[in-house]
DNA sequence: AGTTTTTTGTAGCGAACGCTCTAGAATGAT
DNA sequence: ATCATTCTAGAGCGTTCGCTACAAAAAACT
């Protein structure tokens, strides 16, 4: 057959992934990444094709690895309302956390990247649309469990989190304050409260 | 006291602003900027100093004809609430008549430039403050005219508004649909409506 | 007019860019 | 062992990057 690979698959593709996650596309160099993957110029051009191909196989990666992982891990308790307010706090912790300030590389690449490159742009729009997907899916089941209001708006509202969760993604990389950051979800989690009898 | 410059001041920073808008600080070349510009390279040393000097001077001049302007027209009315309702209305509206999916240079920077850059970021953060302080001085007048409740916080929303629009500018990027952005404002404008006599 | 100061166009600096070429090393098939 | 195939390392392709040197041009001073 052939010559077999010396590197590792994962970890170079993990390297691509830390390289755009911390520079952006543009400000990423091919040298830039062919070190952090631990690889030389012509085997990242033998194994990937290019900058740009390799980029989207990273945002795959950091997809299922990052996005997907998260949406997977809050949904396997089967509270969807603890859910969806889990996976808000986690993005808040994270975004605190985060010395670097490389917010997502979804929401990074959704303002960088996907103006620009069409292709890449229905990609991104494709993982964000699993976000909302995420929180529609666990609205109705909380609604089903009574854990929310019964007259919600399944999809408004997740679309309403969707914002949020990329409003705050922006926010922390910029002014990272623990403070702010709660209060701009507060009163999208209030949604979810069951209205008590009114006090008015 | 020497020669004169030749080119109109005001143009040449509007279109450094158009090329920074359009392709973000790193993808946007000198000589891009120079000929949108209409001035030559050296001019464009000799007045700005350079590529990350001629940004900030782009930034400040977007702020001031495009972010304090939007702020200031919307406030002159005297309608505290209206200005904010109409404020993200104009966002939603400008963000899908915007072909050219560019978004805001304020949170485009936020993203790209600002955790790169620290003074820049700075410069950013303090003019993403200015859109909260607009909300939050609203919400306040608002509640003094009795047209939101009277136990509103308006610093908290005022947050949450500033990640909506955040979450707004970014969505419509990838994903300029009218019902989804929608969708995205309306629980945090239901949050200024005074309740009604509850009907639970 | 002559001097000084600033702006302008051109040309080009060294460096970095994405990418490719080439020679050789490492594999499975024959 | 030989072959065909694949992968790797290094050099280097042409281009573009941000920026600067230089001299001519244009203005305000004496």
């Amino acid at each position: 057959m052939g010559r077999l690979k010396e590197f590792d698959q994962d970890k170079a593709i993990d390297g691509a992934v830390d390289c755009f996650w911390a520079r952006g596309y543009e400000a990423t160099s091919v040298r830039d990444l062919a070190a952090h993957m631990g690889i030389g110029g012509a085997s990242l051009y033998n194994a990937y094709g290019g900058k740009r191909a390799l980029f989207v196989a990273a945002l795959e990666r950091y997809a299922n690895r990052s996005s997907r992982e998260r949406i997977a891990r809050h949904e396997a308790a089967g509270q969807p309302r603890q859910a969806i307010e889990a996976f808000l706090a986690e993005i808040i912790d994270r975004s605190l956390k985060d010395r670097a300030r490389k917010g997502c590389l979804l929401v990074n690449s959704a303002l960088d990247v996907a103006p620009h490159d069409a292709e890449i742009g229905k990609v991104v729009a494709g993982y964000l649309e699993e976000i909302r997907a995420f929180f529609q899916r666990n609205i109705e089941a909380a609604r089903r469990a009574g854990q929310v209001p019964r007259d919600i708006d399944a999809a408004g509202v997740s679309a309403h989190l969707l914002g949020i969760l990329l409003g705050i993604r922006v926010l922390a990389r910029t002014r990272p304050d623990r403070a702010l950051l709660d209060s701009v979800v507060r009163p999208a989690l209030d949604l979810l409260n069951v209205p008590a009898i009114s006090k008015a």
